[in-house]
RNA sequence: GGGUCGUUAGCUCAGUUGGCAGAGCAGCUGACUCUUAAUCAGCGGGCCACAGGUUCGAAUCCUGUACGACCCA
């Protein structure tokens, strides 16, 4: 066997780990065994070494530094606790064995910086004071063929540490902890609500109505039911139908979905704990908050005084209650309760340089409190009782109905949740509903979709019921004082990428890229066949990809007809635009006819120019996506 | 949505006025019995993000695109 050649790019470096996994098959050693044997934890022999010092001892981790110096070597290896040093000697490490895996001293250039390794031996201190394992025992339990980054810099681009979040927290043991943290925090959580007597419980994830909340839902599609659904934007509705079945605490721990912006502080796919507790109103809630957050400070961070956005805020003491009139009426000096109409409080909202006109009091009143009391609240503080006129989903206080029972948390000036006392009157909450959706529109931001299912299991009758709903993202940023919440989301959302190294390491060929946000240059077919026939195209790609889609603009009732249009998208041609080439429109009586139209027109009309194309290009494929649909939205169901 | 910036070897980064593409780590070969960013000697490794343009000549200047970061709303 002719020796590796030296050199080192990314994918001769990993043919050399490649050739090295051969020698060890060919002396009979297994480079991923399944069974390991450790027995003590790094961090374990580092903290317990007076009791430990001299026995015998097996670690297992990743090899993280590998120092050779003649007959003796050192190395580190890690694993979920820490570091701790491999103190090897060729007269003490016993030799290579395959049947029980091992490897000998003179072996060991088979392992390299990366592989997953386990060490048996006694725990010692060198010479210089480190405590090590001093080897017998090496053997490896996964051979890794690709290098760790720099070992003193590790990973600086901020894209690669998003993308490949795995590498950077193997090179910086703080961002595990800072993840585990986030693990620990979850389950005080529920440990914390489990000791009050609350019941987990799993809600869908995929709904039917986007109901608990108001934002852009994601959309999918669930094909053994042939209907359309979203991903939870909340999970509120579903823990109130617990409620209506008897249970009178419950919680989820939930992943929410919203299809609007990422931002430092916003991520499309989060989590939350959402409660839902019967026989109590907002004020048990301001207790429960209040007790949660000092629980996870005290339980999971071992202090309560965390710096939030400059400030320090202090979980230990009690938290300031004040209400919304309350807390206008200290910042600017005005007290909304003795206002009257909506001439006087906007004329007062003018003297403090606000000039957006409201249309009440209380949405005055809200005006005021969030540009002028609000970013003072450092707090943490809960503010309570806002006005009704923008609390339509919560319960109106019985002492002053012009105020709900409702309250929201803020911390460093940042409102940090907002909770109420539910409104479980089906006949109240119908008509709000109905009147935010005629004043939003179809924005869905605005409001959200009539949910009957729901409507009608609040005439069944729920308790008296209220929930919080805490993020845990959220919460993790203020405990672990981060601003941006791609450092507590391991997997942030990116859009996908396949590196060039990449693809040239696995071949994978370069597909025809069809992002339909591009601009299109759309082309009849005759134009089309001819501008091939010209040469004014040149393929891009080895392979051209047609891709027939349907726009399905009528589909039987109310008119009884069937319409659409088709156009083949066609990529491998153009680099910055979209290709589409145009079909004909498709009229039909019956859905028999309509899908016999479609599939001749789909195959039929894309072969009239497939030709063309596989004549001109004969050096590459032509192929054909599955037929793509695009149902124009339904209009006005309702009413 | 707006602005600013980034993209050079697997990683971390240099690259002057537009003139042969550079270093450290990692890798390969060898030496070395207490190293820990080991050291020493030697050897390799590049679609300078992509596409155009200007130029005798572009990593460098211009335009566009992609991906990303930061700031603002």
């Amino acid at each position: 066997m002719s020796s590796p050649s030296p050199s080192s790019s990314l994918a001769q470096v990993r043919q050399a780990r490649l050739d090295k996994i051969q020698r060890l098959r060919e002396m009979g050693l297994n480079p991923y065994p399944s069974r390991a044997s450790r027995t003590h934890f790094c961090a374990d022999i580092l903290e317990r070494f007076e009791e430990i010092e001299g026995q015998k001892v097996t670690v297992a981790g990743r090899l993280m530094s590998w120092r050779k110096h003649g007959a003796l070597s050192f190395g580190h290896v890690q694993d979920q606790t820490g570091r701790v040093q491999l103190y090897v000697r060729r007269d003490t490490l016993l030799p290579t064995d395959a049947a029980e895996n091992r490897l000998g001293y003179e072996h060991l250039n088979l392992l390299d910086v990366g592989d997953i390794v386990e060490a048996e031996g006694e725990v010692v201190r060198t010479e210089r004071g480190e405590i090590s394992v001093k080897a017998e025992r090496i053997r490896l339990l996964t051979k890794s063929i690709r290098p760790l980054p720099e070992k003193w810099h590790g990973i600086q681009d901020r894209e690669i540490i998003l993308r490949k979040r795995y590498l950077d927290v193997t090179h910086n043991p703080e961002q595990l902890k800072r993840y585990e943290l986030i693990s620990r925090m979850v389950f005080e959580v529920r440990r914390f609500l489990d000791a009050r007597g609350f019941l987990e419980f799993q809600t869908p994830v995929i709904q039917p109505q986007y109901g608990g909340g108001t934002a852009r839902p994601f959309t999918t599609h669930v094909n053994a039911l042939d209907c359309d659904m979203y991903l939870a934007i909340s999970h509120e509705l579903y823990l109130k139908r617990l409620i209506a079945a008897g249970f009178d605490r419950v919680y989820t721990v939930g992943r929410y979905f919203r299809n609007e912006g990422i931002d430092r502080t916003h991520h499309p796919e989060f989590s939350m704990v959402e409660t839902m507790t019967a026989y109590a109103d907002y004020t048990f809630n301001m207790d429960l908050i209040e007790e949660l957050f000092r629980h996870l400070a005290t339980h999971v961070f071992g202090r309560t005084t965390f710096n939030v956005a400059g400030h320090a805020i202090d979980f230990g003491q009690p938290w300031r209650r004040v209400s919304m009139a309350d807390a206008v009426l200290e910042a600017t000096g005005v007290d909304f309760r003795n206002i009257t109409s909506p001439d006087e409080a906007n004329a007062r909202l003018r003297e403090m340089g606000l000039t957006e006109e409201q249309p009440t009091v209380g949405h005055a009143m809200a005006y005021a409190f969030e540009e002028k009391a609000a970013p003072g609240l450092i707090g943490p503080a809960l503010v309570y009782g806002h006005p009704v006129e923008i609390s339509p989903l919560a319960k109106p206080m019985a002492e002053d109905p012009r105020f709900a029972e409702r309250f929201e948390i803020f911390i460093a000036g940042m409102e940090c949740g907002d909770n109420w006392s539910e409104q479980n009157d089906p006949v109240t909450l119908l008509e709000r509903w109905k009147q935010a959706r005629d004043l939003a529109g179809a924005d869905p931001e605005e409001h959200h979709p009539l949910d009957y299912d729901f409507i009608e299991v609040l005439e069944h009758g729920i308790p008296p019921t209220t929930g919080i709903g805490p993020g845990i993202e959220r919460m993790a940023m203020i405990f672990l004082e981060l601003e941006n919440i791609d450092d507590i989301i391991f997997f942030p959302l990116m859009k996908p990428v396949v590196s060039p190294v990449n693809r040239a390491i696995y071949g994978i060929e370069e597909r025809p890229g069809l992002p339909s946000r591009l601009p299109a240059v759309t082309l009849d077919p005759e134009s089309f066949s001819q501008l091939v026939r010209d040469d004014v195209f040149r393929p891009l790609a080895k392979t051209i990809l047609v891709r027939p889609h349907l726009q399905v603009w009528a589909q039987g009732a109310p008119r009884k007809a069937w319409h659409a249009t088709v156009s083949y998208e066609i990529g491998g041609l153009l680099d910055h635009n979209r290709l589409v080439v145009t079909g004909p429109t498709l009229t039909a009586q019956s859905e028999e006819e309509f899908e016999r139209l479609c599939e001749a027109a789909t195959e039929n009309g894309a072969n009239g120019f497939a030709e063309t194309l596989k004549e001109k290009f004969r050096g590459c494929r032509v192929e054909f996506a599955p037929v793509s649909r695009e149902h124009a939205p339904r209009v006005a169901q309702e009413g």
